[in-house]
DNA sequence: ACGTGTGAATTTCTTCACAGCC
DNA sequence: GGCTGTGAAGAAATTCACACGT
């Protein structure tokens, strides 16, 4: 043991949702696993698996590895994932409605409780029996409400940067963008951009 | 000029895109930019600008920068985007319709050609007056007739592993998947994973 | 014997700082 | 004067290799 509240580079914090993933599937089999096999499954070196997991605290035993489900109640603990988390989703066209029938944000604890669009054929909407969608300009109300510091932004590109800034200013401290768009916002705001068309751009350079 | 044909780092390759996004806005201010403009835009240093475009040849000008079009052109070669791009969807749930009506790609020279789904109620089915959902089983015929390398992959998570094994067998080189499902497969196949629970767990690191 | 945790070594990535050209 | 391209310096990330606990 030695880390005390040294900051955690954030290239390791990104890599930790990976092994989340690769523990779910070796649970199956095992009850524990180690830095070789986690390692072999995410295409990590053992060592980095090792080394990651020791910048926050000793989760193996020398001769076994680690304990599968204890290693995975330690990571959620260490991404706050020990919680349930309420998120708002801007923008109700394809992506939006993509969003709020996906089935994977509730089973790891995040819920979307509301869903907004600035169209008037939109508002009012029911979506999955579930969602009711909202005007825009109930965000502030929303936000504060049911204090929602996460946002899905969907709303097209040309609106993206001003709709982002009224949503940190009501709030929100961490965006997941969908929009074409590179926001410039405060540096205490958390953006994770989901954009399909810089991946494709990124493989082709491999691609004869 | 030094660079003849040393291996680029993928880190530098991943940046190229973000480039492009920012030329592409930048250039309704201006014919020219330099590598501080650019790097305040993205968030990272000049210096770093600079020596990434460095390494794929010279485009900029002492004293004056960087011409904004010839600039886009050379690295749109670069990452072999002066060509159009034909891909498959492979899963026509929610996401695949997303993507489906997603005008963002045709414009960026990727076409969806043709879509597949394993479910009878899909097959036949048109959209968008354009495309016609075919049955799963004519995938490899699809593949070979166009000669595509690109699928994006919406399938659920329990037969993403099964059907990317058979797009890799079939011919394709890069798969963009959407399936929560670290996939296994050739090294020399490219995967990008599009994941909102994966981001969604990196930002609540952040969050209190 | 196995496999972790970790200093040390190595490799990779980023920034510095400046000569040189516009 | 402004700004690039680039060696050299510095910082960060990864891998090595081994002492040590089980």
């Amino acid at each position: 043991m030695s880390n005390s509240r040294q900051e955690i580079p954030d290239i390791i914090v990104a890599r930790l949702p990976r092994y989340l993933r690769a523990l779910s599937v070796l649970r199956k089999k095992s009850q524990t696993t180690n830095s070789k096999e986690l390692g072999d499954f995410l295409g990590y070196s053992a060592a980095q698996i090792r080394k990651d997991l020791s910048q926050f605290g000793e989760f193996g035993k020398q001769g076994t590895g680690y304990n599968i489900d204890f290693l995975t109640e330690q990571i959620n603990s260490i991404l706050n994932l020990d919680k349930e988390w309420k998120m708002v989703l801007v923008g109700c066209g394809n992506i939006g409605h993509a969003i709020l029938n996906y089935p994977g944000f509730s089973h790891n604890g995040f819920h979307v409780i509301a869903a907004v669009d600035s169209s008037k054929e939109m508002v009012g909407k029911k979506i999955n029996n579930l969602i009711t969608i909202r005007d825009i300009s109930d965000i502030e109300e929303i936000i504060k409400e049911n204090n929602i510091s996460i946002a899905m932004l969907t709303v097209p590109a040309s609106v993206a940067q001003e709709t982002a800034e009224k949503l940190v200013q009501f709030g929100i401290k961490a965006i997941i963008s969908y929009a074409p768009v590179i926001l410039t916002l405060p540096h205490n705001i958390r953006v994770e951009y989901i954009d399909p068309v810089i991946s494709l751009q990124h493989i082709t350079y491999y691609l004869s």
